[in-house]
DNA sequence: TGAAATGTTGGGGCG
DNA sequence: ACGCCCCAACATTTC
């Protein structure tokens, strides 16, 4: 018996996978193939924190595979030469992936293509990135009417997962390279890892009595309560398909009791299309990576000031609502979405510094981190992207902070230095009479930074400098 | 998926 | 009762 090679990149799932059922459906043996390519692993971007969440995925496939009666083969390098070594070997005919289309991925699988008989079979996106066009044929740059097209295209019915194939059979005694020692996870780490583990997450967030999703509306911002879903890591390996994810919101709004529901379970479903929105983004516009996708926004002069940059990164700007975000960051692999926001606003609008630093910190240091929603994020926070927010839109961290923690629980769970500030002065501490700051043992410039930069002022100089350099370019 | 500045309105205090 | 002022609350414009 031939066998055929499943070569798993971005989806370490067994449910609703496109290139496993095609494998499978071949009526060969299934190899299951993870190569560690040393391109990716050892990039600029890499993660420590999501290459630990990737090892310990493996490992989980690997036993969900076992229970399957297979087994994940792990192998090293360029990936065209470890899987023409494979085929050679194990005399395969065939090799099934599903589709990446980050520019990386895109590169490596045309150049795989050339040498060797590969199938791309699904993607890691519901939508392909050149489906959802305008009438005049070209991509959408703004949201709202690529999800109003993305919507009429793409019907409920498709996104149906099916299940997981009852049994795999997998030729024996193949080499495999040991899966990478995943460092001992965090005992308060947000994410197990795995596939069983990610749908129990998406059961949890949409199915029940009263789930989550039914309030997504008014918790989806707020960051002292647990009213996302927080599936992003999976997302980002595949551990949970898209389609999935997409089901899922649909049954939830057709099983939701009121109009909150639904529209709750509608929202949710359109933070999915944002992701398929930034991914059709990365496709159609690959240099956005580099460079912003506004021409008259590349030449801001930004400050690029390395201490400020130092303050942001470590949390220690003297503004809570940042200061807790960057911590929640580097200690835990994830960031609430609506702290993105503010920390991204913080660093590129209050200490102009630009946005690419920000989008590799974050590659650095997210867990869930993934090229197109990445950059869709920075960029649309700079001012600079697609559908971008308007230069002039700038947040005031300190509103920010009273309007989505309000009680300011979020921060207490991060800067235990504030534990002891009175309610009244934990959105600005700064404001705490000096006697009062002794009495704490809370002292502001010592204990905790006094804030690195007076917004109001930072808001006018943001404004004047994006405005000068927008007039600057003509545009 | 913002916030500040500016404009408008209407109620209440007061001479 | 009336006009005037103040200012909060809300709306609109501007950045």
């Amino acid at each position: 018996m031939s066998s055929v090679i499943w070569w798993i990149r971005r989806d370490l799932r067994l449910n609703d996978n496109s290139a496993l059922q095609a494998a499978v459906a071949s009526d060969q043996a299934v190899i299951p193939v993870f190569i560690l390519d040393p391109k990716l692993i050892n990039s600029q971007n890499a993660s420590e924190k999501r290459l630990g969440f990737l090892w310990a995925g493996l490992d989980q496939l690997n036993q969900d595979l076992g229970a399957r009666g297979s087994r994940l083969i792990i192998r090293n390098g360029p990936p065209a030469a470890a899987l023409k070594k494979l085929m050679l070997e194990e005399d395969a005919k065939l090799i099934f992936a599903e589709a990446d289309y980050s520019p990386y991925a895109r590169k490596r699988d045309a150049d795989v293509a050339l040498q060797l008989p590969l199938h791309l079979e699904g993607r890691t996106s519901i939508s392909h990135p050149e489906a959802v066009l305008k009438s005049n044929g070209k991509p959408y740059a703004v949201y709202s009417p690529y999800m109003r097209a993305w919507k009429a295209l793409h019907k409920p019915e498709e996104w149906l997962p099916r299940p997981a194939p009852a049994q795999i059979h997998s030729p024996k005694g193949i080499h495999s390279e040991p899966i990478p020692l995943a460092p001992i996870m965090m005992p308060d780490s947000y994410f197990k890892p795995g596939e069983v583990a990610a749908r129990e997450r998406l059961a949890a967030f949409t199915i029940g009595l009263e789930p989550e999703i039914y309030h997504y509306v008014e918790g989806r911002n707020r960051m002292d309560l647990n009213a996302t879903a927080m599936i992003s890591p999976y997302l980002r390996f595949g551990m949970l398909s898209a389609r999935e994810a997409a089901w899922a919101a649909f049954q939830a709004q057709q099983s939701a009791p009121d109009t909150q529901g639904r529209k709750g379970a509608e929202t949710w479903l359109n933070e999915l299309i944002w992701r398929e929105f930034y991914i059709s983004i990365l496709y159609n516009h690959p240099e956005v990576l580099g460079q912003s996708f506004r021409p008259e926004f590349r030449d801001i002069p930004w400050r690029n000031d390395a201490d400020d940059y130092a303050a942001w990164c470590k949390g220690c700007t003297g503004y809570p609502i940042v200061d807790a975000a960057m911590r929640q960051l580097t200690q835990s692999g994830w960031m609430h979405n609506r702290a993105r926001m503010i920390v991204a606003s913080f660093l590129v609008k209050d200490l102009l510094i630009d946005w690419r630093w920000g989008q590799r910190l974050f590659m650095q240091q997210l867990i869930d981190g993934d090229p197109a929603a990445n950059n869709g994020g920075w960029q649309w926070t700079a001012g600079t992207g697609t559908d971008a927010a308007p230069y002039f839109r700038i947040f005031n961290p300190t509103l920010q902070s009273k309007k989505y923690d309000p009680q300011g629980i979020f921060i207490r769970k991060w800067i235990p230095e504030l534990s002891q500030m009175p309610q009244k002065y934990i959105h600005t501490p700064w404001e705490l009479p000096s006697d009062k700051q002794s009495e704490i043992g809370c002292i502001i410039g010592k204990d905790y930074p006094a804030p690195i930069i007076e917004h109001s002022f930072a808001r006018q100089r943001s404004l004047h400098t994006y405005k000068l350099s927008k007039d600057f370019s003509g545009q």
